[in-house]
DNA sequence: GGCGGTTAAGTCGGTCTACTAACAAACATG
DNA sequence: CATGTTTGTTAGTAGACCGACTTAACCGCC
């Protein structure tokens, strides 16, 4: 008998969280699993959701009328193929019946904002110039952008999605945005409060590794470098967005990749930022002839294909995205950051490696913004 | 309306399949955070279960009940401390009450193997020399090796936990392990058949982060590095271990870390387990007086913290631990590396981040094996 | 010493969820 | 036109949790 459970080595050392599970959440997660396979496989007849979810065809009708009642789907008459048996009825998910509101933060000029489609299309686009615009009154210009948003939506609103820059916790508090003053800010809550709606907000680059993983196919292991004013990156592993113990995942702009390089913003030297950075690549270019570009380009690649080597061969990574101008990152520095990645690493982990342009264009963090509220509101990602 | 489901962009590329969860699985997890608690934290009364569970008296004490019947909890007396009200009856996990067969294949010459009770300790060792066995010779060693060890137990045995080489998925197949000359090698299948018990497969350096995290109280976003005869790795984040792309996380050991460096076994050179491996350690600091061996090794140690700075900058990684012979990796190494990887990552980054020593033996390969089974049978970890 | 207040645990009935079994509807095929 | 096949619905059942009530055991205070 053990009164003394405690005896192992480090017993009792952290607590892991973890939440109770009730009936009506394991019905939540198969909902999900409707929509989820609606969304991505297109409409499905009921008959055919059961065996796709391995649920019973009572249970998907159960759910499909709860769907059908929100209008979250709707019925599109008999399936054309005719077979033997009674024809199937498809449901498919009304994508067009509800927006999303998305607000991309990540330049500090210019707020982005756009009504978007539950597929990711921005059906309206606003942007408010934002400059010099910092703290609760940057806070106040964000929820009056949104609200004029949420007004010009031409369907009900499931949520509001923000991309931010800097260090944002779970629950859409920012812990850190120097650029913005920002400390400690409980960003989310603020909107939710003042919108009368769902806010979700992340990390912008985060977002961006969302928005490739949902819209843009991109495989569940993999990793999304934004390179624009500076350089930002999210991670997905095993089909999960890594948030990191300090919710800090995804800061590899900073990481060091030249020994006594140029100074940085940041205050040290040698960043990714110094040679990655759009800027930095139009410096490193400008004024030469193309094929002493294309050589500068290669350079960079080559040194980031050796900081991203590690991470690849930690994580086994299926694809890394590029975001960001095409003209400087897809030719010279993609292909010559594939091949330092290919050399440096094992086969085992390099094989079904892509190294690629994201799919998605500047919309991007809009996008992912979308991806947080659907993923958060409809289980669907 | 919207017969065009996947007119977005890209819609409907990867299927990311997720399975059902009915009732039953609900009351599954809620049963584990019982046991969960009640390990991690020791004895409880069903009161604070419910209140640390957030479950209600009721359902608590109807999965106490079972988990009694089970013989997996057993109460032990009212509380000592005296307080108002009825005094509360401790239920406390019985421990002792069953053990766990574990397996560390990881040594080509040596098979290790143990049994252990459920937190950890090895109850009975045991030892039998592997080497040259490879291919179906080794399988039928192993499920000898094991059935002796099921044998040697004490108490009834839950599973059966292995550590590996090579590349295993997560249904315990051994995609490769060439050293032992397997290849898609159903290997848990296989033991689970012969031992008539059920049996649990991972790669033998994601073990070792296993047993870190759980008995070693290792943060959820941690990276272990084995140093032995070779390099390995394994990564867990968010709380989760890291499975990969092509299930081949953590192989860090054949990166390239060196330009032109030393050839590899792998063919290629500078790899990691070129300077790390504790035979390239003791390589490069033999004959050497304290303070050259010291410079040595702090040349490695930097070397290290220079690969490691993309990864703990991507991951947010609160812990990386080494594990290896602490004469060679527990000084100038350790030291080098951690300053290092401090300076070449960011503040935020670097705030919080512990490089140290893992705080289990060379029983780590065993400790997460028993883990393994302790996570897949208990839903303990 | 008795009595109210407090906390712990068990009991009973109700709701929710998904399942099995059986059935009606609609079509293709011979 | 009968038969077989497939779809979707209806009715009944078992599991899982909760709220409300009850019993049990202890403290403290008049």
């Amino acid at each position: 008998m053990s009164t003394s459970t405690r005896t192992g080595r480090g017993l009792g050392a952290g607590l892991r969280a973890t939440s109770k599970v009730l009936p009506e959440h394991a019905r939540a997660h198969n909902r999900s699993l409707v929509l989820q396979h609606l969304f991505h496989e297109g409409p499905t007849s009921r008959a055919d959701l059961a065996r796709a979810t391995s649920l019973t065809r009572v249970t998907i009708s159960d759910l499909v009328n709860v769907l059908l009642a929100e209008g979250l789907v709707e019925e599109l008459g008999v399936q054309p193929g005719r077979r033997v048996g009674k024809p199937a009825i498809l449901v498919g998910m009304r994508t067009d019946a509800y927006q999303i509101v998305a607000v991309d933060l990540s330049d500090d000029a210019v707020m982005r904002g756009a009504v978007m489609t539950l597929t990711g299309e921005a059906v309206v686009r606003r942007s408010l110039p934002a400059a010099g615009r910092v703290g609760d009154e940057l806070v106040d210009l964000i929820a009056r952008f949104a609200r004029t948003l949420v007004a010009a939506a031409t369907r009900p609103v499931v949520g509001v999605g923000v991309g931010s820059p800097g260090v944002v916790d779970a629950a859409g508090r920012v812990i850190e945005a120097p650029n913005r003053q920002w400390a400690d800010l409980p960003l989310a809550a603020i909107l939710a409060d003042r919108l009368a709606l769902p806010v979700h907000v992340a990390n912008d680059a985060n977002s961006a590794a969302l928005a490739e993983y949902t819209y843009g196919g991109a495989a569940g292991s993999m990793l999304v470098l934004t390179v624009g004013q500076g350089v930002g990156a999210g991670v997905m592993v095993d089909g999960a967005r890594v948030h990191g113990a300090a919710d800090a995942a995804g800061e590899l702009g900073h990481v060091t990749v030249v020994d006594d390089g140029e100074p940085c913003a940041c205050g040290r030297r040698g960043c990714l930022e110094t040679v990655l950075a759009a800027p930095a690549l139009r410096a490193a270019v400008s004024g030469l002839d193309p094929a002493a570009a294309d050589a500068a380009l290669a350079g960079v690649g080559r040194t980031l294909g050796a900081a991203l080597a590690p991470v690849v061969g930690a994580l086994n990574l299926a694809d890394v995205l590029l975001s960001g101008p095409p003209e400087l990152l897809d030719g010279a520095l993609r292909t010559a950051a594939l091949q330092t990645l290919t050399e440096r690493t094992m086969p085992a982990t390099a094989r079904g490696l892509q190294l690629r342009m994201a799919s998605l264009d500047e919309d991007v963090v809009l996008a992912g913004a979308a991806v947080l509220v659907l993923a958060a509101q409809l289980g669907v990602s």
